[in-house]
DNA sequence: TAAGAATTAAAACGCTTGTTTGAAAAAACA
DNA sequence: TGTTTTTTCAAACAAGCGTTTTAATTCTTA
């Protein structure tokens, strides 16, 4: 097994794709203990053996799939924040300009992966709540690192707030937005069809200015806007 | 079994308690698929069978032990809001006021909990992000009403809004509360210590202001305050 | 094409799960 | 008190789990 990392670079990626895709779909509907190795089998067309084959166990199976799905937007997201301080000539950026770049990119996957069976939106946020504790672990690692770039960028914004009011307000904010992905397939139900789940545009547009409102009117004394 | 119900009005309720509380404490820690019968008999001291004897299956115990919990704040937050409504002369409420009774009921009951070693708040959390399909059923027969009257009261405060803006933001409101209480236990972390988790009634001023100012401004044009 | 490495496949392993059983103990009642 | 009901207890059940093993197959490459 080690000799296939090394001595391969390129290995036959099909059944590993499959396996990825299946625990994708599989983890987003049942989470991590409703998941079984079988399950991921049967929806794979792989046999038994091969998820541990491929990753060596049922964990680092999960963890690599979460690594491939959630690492792409934390890029995006600094990627647009980049852009939007450069088009804003480093001046300190405004809260829902900041918040659109947080919120948005998870957006263009929901709706990159909206055809597919797998719902992107319902992954995320049960990675959030998820009771495993080396899932817990991993969703530390992936979002301390982000949120501390988000508080940094927000304490250049309001400046006279102190660090811990900032600290509040962003958790506040990002429980907002991880709670909304979560319910976001409740949402029809919910509204009795008023609201339509498909409108991840809509959501996201919404769900920004909510979280901006939220954040900067929520603050001891709002200075900028 | 059904004599017992039937012909004894008071059962001991010792064992039964003490099922129920375990039961809410390995829930609240490790989720539906988390929590054994064994793990719940051990915490609660009691025999492995003394579930199935009890409650007849795992589902129903776990039914059960939410009911519980659950209930009785629903019930306050429709006495607080009644309150509120003759304190202001069957006027529309405010936003805040509203919002004030849907969350405060939630934190009375985590500082009563906050010395029993089971976090409210997890387990409430737990319950809107659970995987197990008749969870979600009950998370749903729950909730919709609450969200029912809830919305009513809404229309009344912004009567020129359709009710559709209505539910999305309201919809955003009570994402934003769940989310908030299930991320709770990870405040501490996320601030390197700066905000305390254990400041209940904080987070839960906080939180109402966060929601209240996201609704309010985050409608299309928002009217009274 | 032949040799070697990488992958698939089927079967079994030990372990844990929810549930059931039947007897023992405790409690309730007359 | 003696009898009946309720509750506890230990043991076992079948089913499902992640993982391992061993052999067959497919692919790569010299």
């Amino acid at each position: 097994m080690i000799a296939t990392v090394i001595k391969n670079p390129k290995p036959k990626l099909e059944t590993r794709a499959r396996l990825i895709e299946a625990t994708a779909r599989l983890f987003s509907l049942h989470g991590y203990n409703g998941l079984t190795l079988r399950s991921v089998a049967k929806e794979a067309k792989a046999n038994l053996a091969a998820a541990n084959y491929h990753f060596g166990s049922k964990d680092a199976l999960v963890l690599e799939m979460l690594r491939e799905r959630i690492q792409p937007i934390n890029q995006r997201r600094l990627e647009l924040l980049e852009e939007e301080k450069n088009n804003n000539s480093n001046l300190p950026l405004g809260v829902f300009q900041i918040f659109r770049t947080l919120i948005h990119p998870i957006g263009e996957e929901i709706s990159k992966s909206a055809n597919s069976r797998c719902s992107l939106a319902q992954l995320v946020a049960r990675t959030f709540t998820e009771p495993t504790e080396f899932i817990e672990r991993m969703h530390h690692r992936f979002f301390s690192q982000i949120a501390e770039i988000y508080h940094r960028e927000l304490s250049l914004t309001f400046p006279n707030q102190p660090a811990k009011e900032i600290y509040w307000h962003l958790h506040l904010a990002v429980a907002s937005m991880l709670g909304a992905l979560a319910q976001h397939r409740r949402l029809e139900d919910f509204t009795k069809g008023m609201c339509n789940e498909n409108q991840v545009d809509e959501m996201i547009n919404r769900l920004t200015k909510f979280v901006s409102h939220g954040f900067t009117h929520g603050l001891r004394n709002s200075s900028p806007s």
